[in-house]
DNA sequence: GACATGACGATTT
DNA sequence: GAAATCGCCATGT
């Protein structure tokens, strides 16, 4: 590990840290912001690292169904949905409710 | 250097 | 409409 390939992951926490409270964005979304069309695994992954970063609200990135599929890489697998509900967007069984109304789109909203 | 895996998405069968 | 499969790129072994 020289040379830290954080080129794509830096982009993806960048991306995520601009993430408003009380919204939520996809990882397709990202993906597609970052010019990866459907390499949302890539994306999940650099979330992955985002515990190199410090502030990285991963809770915010969910998946196209909004779904906290990343909850159980959190602190605690409740963590995620805590953070969620404690911004303001509601979660129910680990999904958004209203998620496309909490959703935020780089591509779009920093048109 | 090859194989397997990973917090997903879209497409095809 | 649901299930199975490919694609996508990087990381770890």
């Amino acid at each position: 590990m020289k040379k830290e390939h954080q080129n794509f992951f830096h982009d993806v926490f960048e991306v995520v840290k601009l993430i408003p409270k009380g919204k939520v964005t996809t990882y397709g979304a990202i993906g597609a912001y970052l010019g990866l069309k459907s390499s949302a695994r890539m994306v999940g992954w650099a979330m992955n690292a985002s515990h190199a970063e410090k502030g990285i609200p991963a809770h915010r990135v969910v998946n196209s169904k909004g779904l906290l599929t990343g909850k159980h890489h959190f602190e605690t697998p409740t963590k995620m949905e805590e953070l969620l509900k404690k911004e303001g967007v509601k979660v129910k069984d680990g999904c958004v409710v209203e998620f496309t109304k909490h959703l935020w789109i780089p591509s779009k909203e920093l048109l």
